[in-house]
DNA sequence: TCATGGAATGAATTTATATTCATTCAAAAA
DNA sequence: TTTTTGAATGAATATAAATTCATTCCATGA
């Protein structure tokens, strides 16, 4: 039953994201986090430096997870819209396989930019697909020229990040991946009649 | 130079507003928020209850203030097309204006949601508005009607706030206003070609 | 069976800061 | 000028929780 090290440590980071998701960073306390994870609080001080290192060490692994699968949903992909079609469902996907992981993303924006020089940062490599794919499509003749594209990214990542938000703040109910075809149908078309 | 209580409770208003927009709820600590604002420590228990409670009465006041002139906005255009465009560019003015209830706004959203029952709801409302020209837009023949409305109007808010959220990590050196046309035209048009 | 060393423990310590409240201040009234 | 009264002060207190570290545990090997 004795796990080796990176077993417990997983196991400790896994137990910490789900009190930060309930509490938040700041009101979650190691107390509950090493309760929760089965050990004492100073054993978590063999595994992480301190409180914050936990949080940081907890969203350098979700973001690599994360990261990798993205890039290879757009590999996947021929032309743009089959790339951008995959890296937005693979984005619900993700996030609906780990609601933890989507609570702390969401909630903790304050910690994330405050340490998002020292971190693989999800948001920029996100928006670097994105301008590859838009590139891809201007060049296939699939996406207008005339865009600003600067902030069609930002366009394109605030909403999925706002039906995500959506979707968390009213507890997980539903088929967030369901969501996909419909947004994808959205950024490419629009809301106008004709 | 004595302020009338009002006054005075502005100005820690206020200041409370800058204290938490640069370090955070959490790190901000009563004694900046008090120095800052020129008086003792013990002076903002007279004007509010709690440090909570400094957070809760900016957002509420904050958001009363946002609330009326998108209301106004909307109400000033006619056709469904207009009203949007003046909500979204009524939105992009008032963050601009104010840039820490712009930062407070997109950092404390663990604690937004928190107390979000008890507090004039800034996403509900805007939520609700967007549903009312969505439905004109729709009798109008402007407004597309195989549209999962749920989904268009989060899609719709979410955008908007990556928009801001990017700015403010730029520390709002360009013009957000700017981005209100923009915007309108991929929300209408979508990024397809043709 | 005993000895060893690294891992784990959790009570005690440290630190930080929110909150209180006895005291002071200052404006207006007498 | 003195008194009164409510506001403001800020040093002292209370509290909570992060972190430490002397002690204990336990697996391994002699």
């Amino acid at each position: 039953m004795q796990k080796n090290r990176s077993e417990k440590y997983h196991n400790i980071l896994d137990n910490a994201g789900a009190v930060f998701a309930k509490y938040g960073f700041y009101k979650a306390t190691i107390s509950q986090i090493a309760s929760r994870a089965g050990v004492a609080d100073g054993t978590l001080y063999l595994y992480f430096k301190n409180k914050d290192d936990i949080l940081y060490q907890y969203i350098n692994y979700k973001t690599g997870i994360v990261f990798d699968k993205m890039n290879n949903a757009v590999a996947d992909g021929k032309t743009a819209e089959e790339k951008f079609r995959n890296l937005i469902r693979c984005h619900l996907q993700e996030f609906q396989n780990d609601r933890n992981m989507a609570v702390i993303f969401q909630s903790e924006v304050r910690y994330l930019r405050d340490i998002q020089s020292q971190i693989k940062d999800i948001s920029k490599m996100y928006l670097d697909l994105l301008s590859d794919i838009i590139e891809q499509g201007q060049i296939e003749g699939a996406i207008r020229q005339d865009l600003f594209v600067g902030l069609v990214k930002r366009f394109i990542l605030g909403a999925v990040e706002g039906v995500i938000s959506t979707w968390v703040s009213a507890g997980g109910r539903y088929d967030l991946v369901a969501m996909a075809d419909p947004l994808v149908d959205l950024y490419l078309n629009g809301v106008k009649e004709g």
